[in-house]
DNA sequence: TACATATGTATCTAAATTGTATCAATTTTA
DNA sequence: TAAAATTGATACAATTTAGATACATATGTA
């Protein structure tokens, strides 16, 4: 399920998106104005973030260079001016696409689905450290030599890695991997966390947040 | 076999990259300038392009919008800067994929296989080690010999071989050859695997993923 | 009909994965 | 600092899954 935050000033143009969205499977936020937005991306991870250049406060332009700052998170673009000079600068500064306003909602939803197909072609392969993590094979090297792990430990994996530095709550990490069907309040997460660490040789490379959960941290 | 395009005016990383893919049975031609990627682009026919952007008279960008004028010949980003703005704008003009030097070889095999997946160069003859699978006339032969395969098993082995290095999930596999009108919980789907690991004597080559299914694996 | 081939079922066995129980270590909190 | 809460470590048991084998049922062919 792709989350996608909906950054929009006009509440009537924002909850349509929103509604269109929805009712095509993804998860959306919506944030009205500048700071809102910077709010959720700080604090939040999404697949796609749909941003209105005209903004009251932060502009759409230094929203994006900020997102681009902290993560690798793809944008589009939504302006009400149709001009080729706001394309060209959205496009220069990071925007994955661009879409003018009056908008068909199937043109939206085209941009928004080829440009997470086209995200989604460059994480089949990982690397973090030394380990590089084959999604697609289920296959993941350290150092270049095969480490094999059992499902539950690979599934794990990748969403520690797709989540990296965000600190992922024990509910959140059950959901995902275990699909909530697993009693809660068991030592078998741990216990999963546990043999990781030792596979891969990450004994302080996955963190524990106390009373929260686990985290992979990768610094620069 | 597949054909690929190296442009890249360090003699030194091409030459690597070629020797590299020659070794895993690709045929490579270099180009060490844009000038040169022209007239080879203009003449031949290759099954993808690894296109330096940095180049003397004509940069990779320009190449790029030249080839896809063309044809639809698949092409990758090589690039000293692991900037995201020379990795946005390549894909934006149509570049499949992006890796940035410094690379591990072993990722930008990974790369170029995932390419070329996803362009399903649907080549009629597949070569797998020594085995050759001709798809149109639906023989295989081992070693020059040929293999006398079921229809079943003959269609299941296309499956892997066009997803090799590809976990393929059970359900995914029963729904491509048998139509998914059979029972899902049978045993039915690890005998045809292995009578097609005993008839190709590939008892390690078609690996088991537990859990998931089945996969091809084909390294180095 | 008898036979060969292809394909699927049933069943048992071996192996791998996954979870539970328990205690030790660590961190938080009072 | 002591108690409480939380996480780490270890051993083991239960469960799930895939491999192997024998056999049954088609389906077409001589």
């Amino acid at each position: 399920m792709n989350k996608i935050l909906i950054v929009e000033d006009e509440i009537a143009i924002s909850d349509l998106i929103k509604i269109e969205l929805e009712a095509r499977g993804y998860k959306c936020e919506v944030a009205n104005d500048g700071e809102t937005a910077c709010d959720f991306i700080e604090n939040k991870r999404y697949d796609l973030v749909l941003l209105d250049i005209m903004l009251p406060k932060i502009d759409g332009y230094e929203l994006l260079e900020y997102i681009k700052q902290l993560s690798e998170t793809p944008a589009i673009f939504i302006t009400a001016k149709n001009q080729t000079k706001d394309k060209i600068k959205g496009l220069n500064l990071g925007a994955d696409d661009y879409i003018a306003k009056p908008f068909e909602m199937g043109e939206l939803i085209a941009r928004i689905e080829a440009v997470l197909r086209r995200y989604n072609k460059g994480c089949e392969i990982q690397q973090i450290d030394d380990v590089e993590i084959n999604i697609v094979s289920r296959t993941v090297k350290k150092a270049g030599k095969e480490i094999s792990l059992t499902p539950k430990e690979f599934d794990l994996l990748v969403l520690l890695v797709q989540n990296k530095n965000f600190a992922l709550y024990r509910e959140t990490i059950f959901e995902k991997v275990w699909g909530e069907d697993l009693e809660f309040e068991t030592r078998t997460l741990d216990l999963h966390i546990q043999r990781l660490r030792k596979k891969l040789q990450w004994k302080d490379k996955i963190k524990t947040v106390y009373k929260i959960g686990y985290m992979l941290e990768d610094k620069i």
